[in-house]
DNA sequence: AGGGCTATGTAACAACCGGTAACGGCGCTG
DNA sequence: CAGCGCCGTTACCGGTTGTTACATAGCCCT
């Protein structure tokens, strides 16, 4: 990649003196800007690939500073702020912000922020590196993939334990399709190391069902979403909705 | 550029002991194993990157072994033997050894040979670079390797023991990927090898983790970083982005 | 409809696994 | 030597998961 160009955007121009010093020696290309006027010029003008954004501007409010220019262009940002409390965290993660660093900062902090967020922005345009997290949605539930998480249709959070999550997504990626016992065994590697039979593996995977449906059936005794295809195995026959992100 | 896995298959203890510490003095993550069920245990467990043989096995040939891994699996094997007549190399090679050693070994010659067939095999030369310092984020935290320090997301600075750090440190090396107990205690240089299984090494790195989650997770209970994979082991589950210094 | 067979649901149990508090040994420092 | 921090061991607890046994439901045949 060629050298990054960072806008360090802070009202006190000690601050922004040493801020672009060190970023320059560490091989940026730092543009100092005291005020939003500057900060649009350089947007305007040219090719930016960071934005280094003080909370507090003397007349200006920092995060509504964020939230504008993230509405209008797609560039990264961290947010600096004295303020290190939780909740400006927060503020600033909220209005868009791609990272919160305190001040003072460790230059070390700093340097490992900025590399983080570059490299996250340039995974982000090459398809190559792209990690999906999916969503899954089925009768008002809410199943997110990468964090195992599974909320209600009141949005509560269920705990589902390992096995069942696995048998969660195994059904939800084949909705509609009956699963064998066999095939949900393949599938959540249960065999052990004796090539056992799906009878040998025996009922585990009809416990594991009815713990499931305990779970996520609002009557478990006549299951909507995961139901028994009597000879066959089970099928999970909810319409699913997926979503990247 | 992950910590290069080395299975020491000596029948010998005092030899596994001996190769395996300086194997790992040495940066490498050496797995001392005494069988052949020994070996396939790892084998089946995960990935090694080479296998250092001796040609004599109390009961078991080294070169049947050999042949008979050579062709169930491709993973380099260097074979060790005291004796260092030619017919003997010969017969290493046509079993299939991708080197061959002759005991005792100088041991930069041994390490000469690692290197080479490892990078051979194009897998990580981390024996060489492993003295770089380097600088690890993930999830807002810092870890500059070379000081041995650690910064939290607030930039505060926490302290972590010798153990502690080298925990985080293997962890911080293979992100995303399930490391045994036993392979960590191999990272940590912790049992030595008494043929003690992973059991006998007991709780220690059960504990040990416990310590960090305590120092480095958010909420302990719940944790997001270190991560147990149940049956296997622990995965440090965070994008780490790295800068060579 | 009813008998008999098989498939499925599930409560109870036991084995196993991982978290962790507490303890004690060890080495270091003052 | 006392105090302190580090670290492996142990024991206990709580959660998970496969097994078993028994109850029930569904299906086929007469």
């Amino acid at each position: 990649m060629t050298i990054p160009r960072i806008l360090v955007v802070d009202d006190d121009q000690d601050v922004r003196q040493m801020v672009t010093q060190f970023l320059r020696q560490n091989g940026a290309m730092a543009l100092p800007a005291g005020t939003e006027a500057d900060v649009r010029k350089h947007l305007d003008g040219g090719r930016v690939d960071l934005i280094l954004l003080d909370v507090m501007l003397g007349d200006e409010n920092g995060l509504e500073i964020c939230a504008r220019l993230r509405s209008e262009q797609d560039v990264p940002i961290i947010m600096v702020s004295a303020l290190s409390a939780d909740h400006q965290r927060m503020e600033g993660y909220e209005v868009g912000a791609d990272d919160y660093i305190a001040k003072p900062f460790n230059p070390d902090l700093l340097l490992a922020r900025v590399k983080a967020v570059l490299s996250r922005a340039r995974r982000s345009s090459s398809l190559v590196h792209r990690r999906n997290t999916k969503t899954f949605e089925f009768h008002g539930w809410v199943y997110n993939a990468k964090r195992g998480e599974v909320l209600s249709p009141a949005g509560i959070q269920v705990t589902l334990s390992r096995r069942e999550l696995a048998l969660l997504q195994t059904l939800v990626a084949n909705p509609h399709i009956p699963l064998t016992r066999e095939e949900i065994a393949a599938a959540l590697d249960v065999t052990g190391d004796t090539g056992q039979t799906a009878d040998a593996t025996g009922r585990a995977i009809d416990v594991l069902v009815g713990r499931l449906r305990s779970k996520i059936e609002k009557n478990p005794k006549d299951p909507q979403i995961l139901r028994t295809e009597r000879g066959v195995g089970y099928v999970f026959s909810a319409d699913v909705t997926v979503q990247d992100q």
